[in-house]
DNA sequence: AATGATAGTTGAGGGGGTAAACCATTTATG
DNA sequence: CATAAATGGTTTACCCCCTCAACTATCATT
């Protein structure tokens, strides 16, 4: 028991702290360059609310209000989003652009060949069902609490 | 198939790309705040090898090797680590100092502690093996190409 | 000795984040 | 109704992370 808790520390620190950091450095796609992964999130976040106001982003992102504010500058920018006036001229809502669409529909494209290419490799079929499972816990519990 | 690709590309982004980073930063106790996780992962390789070179290091944490002469800077300053000349002048060993053991150790013990907490809250014995096993396969994946 | 390779450092430029101060606007309350 | 309090965002200062290219120092080769 203590060994196992011990290997899953290991295993953890190494796969999920740096392991995923080290990956997406190494992604050469020209559209992972051009925009980071807190941007992609970001557009992610935003085509799943349709409409999103700054503070829901930065609960959703789990950073401060500032981050946001600083990014979606960013993303204005580069015309990603789109700024929407409500009633309330405090608040803005944040909408993706057809630019913005596109750009998310080809990152989840390119991400998902990448998968598809890698699993069929490496991966087989019943040991897919277990990732999916786990995957989907380790879900579940990052939304809760942190870790 | 193609929905559990689907599937799959919409987790792995929720959890390993954003999810993490996420729980990273929600963090509180002292001790991650005071060091970033780039710099505990620069404990723990250098634990893990004894003496190790800049280069070796930069090529582990898959970053370029002015970011380690950075962050090796940063160490230093903090005491964590110390330099061993060697006979190739050009060139210095990193080695960890009591200060540095004894953070790297505490910070195993914290996580330990963290993740022991949550598996027996959330997760079966039963998940635990096969969190273990998907992990170490991600782990050896994430070492040979990027994902 | 001269050329070339190797180990690290430095500096510019851009990504990420926090925290506190600061507008603007809306809501609540005396 | 007017003033105080709360809310949504922006700005600024400061820190960490990274890459890329230029540069120093040292070792190795020819």
């Amino acid at each position: 028991m203590d060994m196992r808790i011990k290997e899953a520390v290991e295993l953890f620190q190494e796969v999920l702290f740096y392991g995923t950091e080290r990956v997406i450095r190494s992604l050469d796609n020209p559209l992972w360059e051009e925009f980071s992964p807190e941007q992609m999130q970001s557009l992610k976040l935003i085509d799943k609310e349709g409409q999103i106001t700054s503070a829901r982003l930065a609960v959703l992102q789990g950073v401060h209000k500032s981050a946001v504010s600083n990014r979606t500058k960013k993303l204005l920018q580069k015309e990603l989003i789109q700024v929407v006036q409500t009633a309330d001229r405090r608040e803005k809502l944040l909408e993706l652009t057809d630019a913005g669409k596109s750009v998310l529909e080809e990152s989840d494209k390119l991400l998902a060949e990448y998968l598809e290419k890698l699993m069929s490799e490496r991966v087989d079929d019943q040991e897919i069902e277990q990732f999916l499972k786990i995957f989907r816990k380790l879900s579940a519990i990052m939304k809760t609490d942190g870790v």
